[in-house]
DNA sequence: ATAAGTGCAAATCGTTTGCACACTT
DNA sequence: AAGTGTGCAAACGATTTGCACTTAT
């Protein structure tokens, strides 16, 4: 499902929240955005917007759509935060590229579905949850690399 | 391969690191858990037997190991690191239970590289790393969880 | 002997909280 | 009008750094 400013207005008003203009700004951020968003950068780039918005409400905007299903949070290597919009209801992964923070959504092709059965014979685990993000270089940033390699050869 | 504390120390001055007593006790502490251990946890685990060592040697401690991949970081849901010994070279997964904590590494069986595979074809991203982190209830504590449930049952 | 490693205190970073005011409903 | 949501300043917790002292090599 594509997640639009409307819908997500829709069900906040749904469940009760107000949608205000600091609420807004955030998720217009989020949305055109196909990167990886610190809580810095979705506050710097909500206020060129909506110049009076605190840091302190995008992390509490934050918080409330990442309960709602509706943002999901993202990991660099180190564990440092990072948010991207997400496709409600359905489980998904990232692919996050190191160079630039581009995100691409996936879902696990049912890869993840029989691992986890195997994981769960074997260990006596009962599998709860998982969490699979995916690091690469995205075609851009390749290329990019490619032309900078060519450079210093000379 | 399964990591001993000789191990560890080898391929500590094999690099020219010193092997001190601080370093022991976290090496100590890491590989007789098997569950994953905050930095402060390990601070006081290891503080029961030296007892002169100090939290911020804890942290350069498990910054060095891991660097030398000999001990991995874990994160929960909520994003917070934890720590535990890994197998060096191979890369490998980890089960966490949410309960107590306990830790069980597995490899991505043949699943993992078939999806990472699918991925690249369909994205054109060139994949370098990966994170898998599955997160159920260990056999121990979902049966200590069903006496739980028929406690409260009468 | 010497340079790496350590502990302490203080600095720093990202994140959270308390409170009076502002804005959505 | 009522009460949710906001911004600010201050609090907070985890991690890092500066520095003089200690210890493994």
């Amino acid at each position: 499902m594509e997640l639009t400013e409307q819908e997500v207005a829709r069900r906040l008003r749904e469940r009760g929240y107000r949608v205000t203009s600091s609420r807004r700004a955030v998720v217009h951020v989020l949305l055109r955005s196909a990167h990886r968003l610190t809580p810095q950068e979705i506050y710097e780039q909500a206020k060129a917007e909506d110049s009076k918005i605190g840091l302190v409400t995008v992390y509490r905007t934050l918080d409330l759509l990442t309960e709602m299903g509706l943002v999901k949070r993202l990991h660099g290597r180190e564990g440092c935060h990072g948010y991207a919009a997400s496709a409600p209801g359905e489980h998904r992964h990232y692919l996050v590229c190191t160079e630039c923070g581009a995100v691409v959504e996936f879902d696990g092709y049912g890869e993840i579905e029989n691992l986890l059965k195997k994981l769960e014979a074997e260990t006596g685990f009962v599998v709860t949850d998982h969490w699979l993000q995916v690091f690469g270089l995205c075609p851009a940033c390749r290329l990019k690399r490619r032309e900078g390699a060519r450079e210093s050869e000379r």
